[in-house]
RNA sequence: GUGGCUGUGGUGAAGUGGUUAACACGGCGGAUUGUGGCUCCGUUACGCGUGGGUUCGACUCCCACCAGUCACCCCA
């Protein structure tokens, strides 16, 4: 082979895509049943769009973004996160001046050039939600209920919910401070890491696993909310509760992406291993201002559809589809054009058809026929023809019977009309 | 970007420094002339990720690269 596809990409065989169609239709039917709209925006953007968004020191924009320039000089960048893209079209369509409050989904591709892994992909494939124009702790339980349930309708069980807050402009510049003074004296203790983001991204030293020991006493992120921010997160909580939504409080949750304010989540499927995190998103009241819009608070989260159909593949709930022929034709000799034709009558009237490749043996072609999951084959035999007639042979019985060619597509679909009202019978 | 493990036919996989690279599945053909699913028979890798090197000789030893995989990191 020349080459394969380019490392952490992947091809999606039809085995595949069935279950991919199947995730993607939950993710649709719940997202339009709370009243989102589908939202689809470039798969490349202007880099300066992440870098502003997303945030110049964030891992994502430093070290992952698929960047290039065009022919034309301009740097884009194939998009790493939706939410970004979904902010400057709400802008860049006035949809603000429409006002009330606009609901998007999306789902695409997204890129991110990080060493593939389990669960992580270099282009992958995200659902998401925003919403743009509403302020109310109602808004985060509302996404986090819906993507909640997306998960339990594809049949996930042992899901986590960890919840936190990563407060405002007014008190996190505090918690900055404390933190600050917090780790000053045992700077030298942290990895080298955390060295630096102490210089640029002090909420960042309590998701590390390395340093952890040295969190011991650390200022608790949930101690410095100011009121308002308090007020929200207690808000937030107590709707899902209301909702009977079991969640932790994990003050360690700091999402990467610069834009976050205020409610952070995250959803997990422990099982997954090292990449469990199968939904996350929160708040980010500051980024459409961030963006060149009028201030304009906005919530949301993403999906990682890569890891959903794992966990899924996991616990056996995907659905097992795979392209089966209702109907195959064998044809002897010289048969094989008014078989084609045929065929193509039966098509025609949406009747899964197949056909045996031209000259093989009749064994061959049956054998075919059982292969392809054929529940009934028409042989079109020379001794028949004279007669205008095909042999209707049913696979599951072995029993066979002559009928009139001219008469093909209406006992066929009055037999399969009949399998499936009994189907839906049982 | 760092580290561990892995890389044999369509698939799963055995294999030893040295003649014809097991076995299973699958595929194809056949077992009395036009009929499948069971059984039986035959057949199916001039090739052992790629490129170098060591050696009289390497699929088997060494190096590099590539790919897969898991973990760190990051995140969905």
């Amino acid at each position: 082979m020349l080459t394969g596809a380019p490392r952490g990409t992947k091809d999606l065989m039809p085995e595949e895509s069935g279950s991919w169609r199947y995730i993607e239709g939950i993710m649709k039917r719940v997202a339009a049943a709370y009243g989102y709209g589908e939202l689809r925006t470039p798969v490349f953007e202007h880099t300066e769009l992440f870098q502003r968004g997303i945030g110049d020191t964030t891992d994502v924009v430093e070290k992952e973004m698929y960047t290039f320039e065009d022919r034309g000089k301009r740097s884009l960048t194939l998009r790493p996160e939706n939410t970004a893209s979904a902010v400057r079209a709400y802008v860049e369509h006035k949809v603000y001046g429409q006002g009330g409050t606009a609901r998007y989904y999306y789902i695409g591709p997204m890129f991110r050039y990080d060493r593939p892994q389990a669960g992580r992909y270099r282009e992958f494939h995200q659902f998401g939600c925003e919403v743009l124009g509403s302020g109310g702790p109602e808004v985060d339980a509302e996404l986090i209920l819906l993507a909640l349930q997306i998960l339990r309708e594809a049949g996930l069980k042992e899901l986590t919910l960890k919840l936190n807050s990563v407060g405002c402009p007014k008190c996190r510049p505090i918690l900055r401070q404390k933190l600050k003074d917090f780790y000053a004296p045992k700077l030298e203790l942290l990895c080298e890491d955390c060295r630096n983001r102490y210089e640029r991204n002090p909420l960042r030293l309590l998701d590390c696993k390395t340093c952890a020991p040295h969190r011991e006493g650390a200022p608790n992120i949930l101690d410095c909310l100011c009121p308002e921010c308090r007020r929200h997160f207690d808000g937030v909580q107590e709707l899902l509760r209301a909702a009977a939504v079991d969640f932790v409080l994990d003050p360690t949750l700091v999402r990467g992406l610069d834009y976050y304010t205020k409610t952070a989540f995250e959803i997990q499927y422990p099982p997954l291993g090292a990449q469990s995190a199968v939904a996350g998103g929160g708040r980010y009241d500051g980024l459409v201002e961030e963006i060149g819009g009028p201030a304009t608070l906005g919530s949301g989260f993403a999906m990682g559809i890569e890891r959903l159909y794992l966990a899924m593949e996991n616990q056996g709930l995907l659905p097992q589809v795979r392209p089966v022929y209702q109907v195959y034709a064998a044809a002897q000799g010289d048969q094989f054009g008014p078989a084609f034709k045929t065929v193509t009558k039966l098509r025609a009237a949406h009747i899964k058809t197949g056909l045996a490749e031209a000259g093989r043996s009749m064994k061959a072609q049956l054998k075919a026929a059982n292969k392809a999951g054929a529940r009934l084959v028409l042989i079109f035999g020379e001794e028949e023809a004279q007669r205008g007639q095909v042999v209707l042979k049913d696979m599951v019985t072995g029993s066979q019977r002559e009928i009139a060619v001219s008469t093909v597509t209406n006992t066929l679909q009055s037999i399969l009309q009949t399998e499936v009202e009994q189907d839906e019978q049982c």
